[in-house]
DNA sequence: TAATCTACCAAACACTTGTTAGGGAAGGCC
DNA sequence: GGCCTTCCCTAACAAGTGTTTGGTAGATTA
């Protein structure tokens, strides 16, 4: 009578990969509705629920997962904080883990909005470096419960199908840094000394658990914790001997 | 009949506070036994199922809890990877949560044995930092899993008073790096243009993340990695233009 | 041989989990 | 007015959860 739901706006970012429904999730349940499983009834429009009331949602939601871990929240308790029942959410979404998903793909849709808005900028290596840098505490700044989630349960996710495109921005995250690492080597502006390996894997951390303690408006603008970390990245805490 | 667990080796690390059972876990459970919750019955000695084999059982569940998380772990997970029944780890621990305390009482009871080994050596304040930060990648090769799940989860345990060391822990790590960082600068060997809470958590985090990705035997030793750490965290990735 | 321990199994328990089905109040539109 | 849509509630479900209880095979001790 009443159930419009789905997730039309999850637009799969990097990859559009549009897997169907597959159906997995939490053991067999009601094997009612025994049809309608073979070829997802065609994608029912897009609209329904308005997509603010969603927006409003996802929003706590992801707090809630956030500060509780994904596994730990119960849908409950998103409800709790959204103040209505339990029930009331399926007729915005139709899984717990479709807004775990809605949340985590929006999120790397605007970020990798904005890397390819710096990549295009054609910048020497050490310039794109720091532009990555600074656009990601901005990502932090505004998606902090998004990348704390992705920081939390990405690994735990990569196995499932649904999210292939965790596992897609992955690679092609590594494949940014590499490159960019590798060309400033080239150029002399990096040191070659260091196992390029370790240093992407070490500027990859240190930006992103910042999430983890960055509460916005603290004293701190992104872009100023940017340009800290990006001066102990690339020139040391050490006293410079000369 | 049978059923001589507990914890008694939970020497709870940093702080020995000892809390009484408190009784919280999932739900109200079982109104059985109804008494027996006052004062708990007196630490029943401290022996019977034999230490050997709690530890086996707990390296077990430490590498299930760390690879998927400890709420996403069911104790049947941890039996089945074990070779026994879900109840049957009952015989030696009285909760799935004592096991995750004594996995990271454990770890971190060891680690602030190699750090107070190092702050007892009177060390310069950069020679401190890096014998810390060595002592943590041997730590890190040598509890692994413990590292991850404290990574993972010590958030969301602080609240509870069952595990107030970690807290205690927490402090006592943030004092140790604040007081090793102010030193170096007021010595003059650490930069003090840097914000110093920026500074520790940079330190900080940039070593135990190392924990998600760092596997033993992978071609780099823990004194390797911490090198070229210390190198990148010391020195900065960037070429010295003198 | 009998008594005792150790370490496990088998089966259940009380409860929580994600999810569904049907219904209904509020408001806009004809 | 009647009708439809939007958004939520009530009440339940089936499966999964941590945990307990009683039993028992096999070694150890007497």
């Amino acid at each position: 009578m009443s159930k419009p739901n789905q997730n039309s706006t999850s637009t799969g970012p990097t990859t559009s990969t549009q897997k169907a429904p597959a159906k997995k999730s939490p053991a067999k349940q009601a094997p009612a509705t025994k049809a309608a499983v073979k070829q997802a009834p065609a994608k029912k429009a897009a609209v329904s629920p308005s997509p603010e009331r969603r927006g409003e949602l996802l929003a706590i939601a992801a707090d809630v997962f956030a500060e509780q871990g994904y596994n730990a929240t119960t849908v409950r308790k998103i409800a709790d904080a959204a103040g209505m029942l339990a029930g009331s959410l399926y007729y915005h979404f139709d899984s717990k883990e479709s807004m775990l998903e809605e949340i985590l793909s929006t999120f790397l849709t605007e970020l990798w909005d904005g890397y390819d808005t710096v990549l295009q900028s054609r910048l020497g290596p050490r310039e794109t470096l720091e532009a990555l840098v600074t656009e990601s505490f901005r990502e932090i700044d505004r998606h902090r419960s998004a990348v704390a989630i992705y920081q939390k349960e990405s690994r735990h996710l990569v196995a499932q199908a649904r999210f292939q495109y965790l596992t897609d921005s992955q690679q092609r995250f590594e494949k940014t840094w590499l490159t960019t690492l590798e060309r400033g080597v080239a150029e002399h502006v990096f040191r070659e000394d260091l196992d390029i390996r370790l240093a992407y894997r070490f500027v990859r951390d240190t930006v992103w658990v910042a999430a983890s303690w960055y509460r916005p408006g603290g004293g701190h603008s992104p872009e100023e914790i940017a340009r800290q970390y990006l001066s102990m990245v690339l020139d040391g805490i050490a006293v410079r001997t000369t």
